[in-house]
DNA sequence: ACGCTATTTTAGATCGATCTAAAATGCAAA
DNA sequence: TTTGCATTTTAGATCGATCTAAAATAGCGT
């Protein structure tokens, strides 16, 4: 049945209008060259005759796609999907739309998908880099005129336009309220694979310990997973000398740890303080509520979208790095609810 | 630059190689027409001038785009999350890619994002309807020739594929399982919009209750949020002849009612029962845990692909309606982790 | 060397839009 | 009526791949 219907196309409008087929691809575009009758006959025609736009063809006379690709780690995890939400309200209040591909922290399945976006001539890139990600990987795709974000986490060496959390001041923030409760002896969970952010958090929880004459944190190489929570809270809770403040690299390993730590016999808040990062929507409702760093993963969505299609319009501009304030967000599972003096970002 | 720049084709490669254009599109495709010889050259001339396919050029001479549409209504709640993870791995096993994009429930955003995929020419779609879709919409999909499955929710009075979950049974084993703790009177919440899913949930409910003798449950219609969650479990504790148990229509709003009742005063699992359904990862860590329907949402994902991939194969094949198993799973939030007999789903 | 078939390769049209450069039209002034 | 200028419209080439139908080449038996 496909074979016999022909397909409705430009000529087939100019024919229904009786114009030429330029004539109706510059009503499409809404030129202001066509006259007022014209336009509005032509327009009818495309009603009439049921046309539908082919993006595909005009992509071929260099046209931009409008076409974009959001690569990120994992969809499933609630804070890239918040991420994710924020852009894709973005993209498509500006008419873009967007490829969604996912790498699992893989740079063989990041490579691949980067590949196809690239066959789909995508005008841009909003890339969550996979861990291993080298400042090459990101240079070849500069080199390419492929304009990209990196979003969250920055490649470490490489150049370009980025947005993310300040996680830096967010974990000093939070570390000085954990010192401020009485805690002394420091474990961060999460690092089995490190990217940028990962180790800006680790640096600011460092930066304030050393600040107030404390000792390094325990650094816990466990997976960024519940189960690499789980996991670090049965090391922690078995060693001799433990440490009282678990600071968790985001809510999900937090979420794993809780739970681990509360079947070992421990009062969260009382024997141990945990913490996150990201503030998820579940971390305001677990047992307890969680204590966190508040990212706002919609927003580096949003941002993300707007440097992009700036640097789609404007390739040869300045780069920008955008890095969004993080705010300590204190609940229960800290030990104590005690606001900070205002003021403090 | 890019103006000077040559762009790199298939006629650079077959210059490169000494051969027609005609020949390299067989090699690229994999055709078993050209010599094994001729092949090496072509692929190694294509390596050497850093050729890349462009899929829109193959497209408009009406190949597939491998491409397909993905429309949710939300995508930070987690359950779509792991919806839309199982379906991207599966698209990206089968060299499909898949454009985002989502609805926020409104018909109007549903029709501008429909719009929008197939002037992209997606070669099918994956469709969690907004709430108010019409059979019409569904039907009209179909006559554009467009492959379409329908995730989750069944537009009432559709035709076409559809995979989801049982949520008919589910909700009556989780309601068997109620009554057999001693609960009584039940309410139901999160009816705002209706749609397929949440009417066979009810319907589940009902069922159960009739087979008991018991009355109907007390329907809420409050949004099915968190905050939605939150509004019901006011409105039912200042009831005067109060429900014993309160069925969440999903794991988000019982995330919203179970604080809001602690906060009112009330002992979840003694005072009240309280349910969700989805079984997304943080249902087995609240305060406390919830007891759920676990619907499998990442298996849903994977099953669409499959339903979706077959309908593009094979545009005049059979109807297929798949309706995977839900698993009852029980938690301290229902009062009391009494196990079901062995052998209920 | 010849015809014959089987295997490889290719020229040129084609998909559906856009772009360029030129032609048609309208209108006012000369 | 003619000229000049601005406004509208258009023919035809073009983008980069694929397809058709035909041509070139190879292989084989006689």
């Amino acid at each position: 049945m496909s074979k016999t219907e022909p397909r409705i196309t430009l000529t087939e409008v100019a024919r229904h209008a009786g114009v030429s087929r330029a004539t109706v691809s510059l009503v499409l575009r809404d030129s202001p060259l066509v006259a007022a009758e014209t336009r509005a006959r032509v327009q009818a025609s495309a009603e009439a005759v049921g046309y539908l736009y082919n993006r595909g063809a005009a992509t071929m006379r260099g046209l931009r796609t409008r076409t974009v690709g959001l690569l990120v780690t994992e969809i499933d995890n609630p804070f890239f999907g918040e991420l994710v939400a924020g852009a894709e309200a973005a993209l498509e209040a500006a008419g873009y739309i967007a490829f969604l591909a996912t790498t699992a922290d893989s740079v063989e399945r990041q490579q691949r998908a980067l590949q196809r976006l690239r066959e789909h001539r995508v005008d841009g890139l909003i890339l969550c880099a996979a861990g291993g990600t080298t400042p090459q990987d990101i240079a070849t795709l500069a080199g390419q005129g492929m304009p990209c974000v990196q979003a969250m986490r920055q490649v470490r060496g490489s150049r370009g336009d980025f947005t993310g959390a300040d996680n830096l001041l967010g974990l000093e923030h939070l570390t000085e309220h954990l010192i401020r409760l009485g805690h002394r002896r420091f474990a961060f969970a999460g690092t089995a694979v490190m990217n940028s952010s990962l180790r800006h958090r680790l640096d600011g929880v460092e930066t304030a310990l050393r600040r107030h004459g404390l000792p390094a944190p325990l650094v816990l190489r466990t997976a960024a997973t519940r189960q690499g929570g789980a996991e670090a809270a049965e090391t922690l809770w078995r060693m001799r000398d433990r440490p009282d403040a678990l600071v968790c690299c985001n809510d999900v390993v937090a979420f794993g740890a809780i739970p681990a730590l509360q079947r070992l016999g421990a009062g969260i808040g009382q024997d141990i303080a945990v913490t996150g990062v990201g503030d998820v929507p579940e971390a305001a409702n677990g047992n307890p509520p969680l204590t966190t760093v508040a990212t706002d993963p919609r927003r580096i969505g949003q941002e993300a979208v707007r440097l992009l299609l700036r640097r789609i319009a404007q390739p040869a501009a300045a780069m920008e790095q955008v890095v969004l304030p993080a705010r300590l967000v204190i609940r229960a599972s800290c030990g104590a609810a005690m606001p900070l003096p205002a003021g403090a970002a």
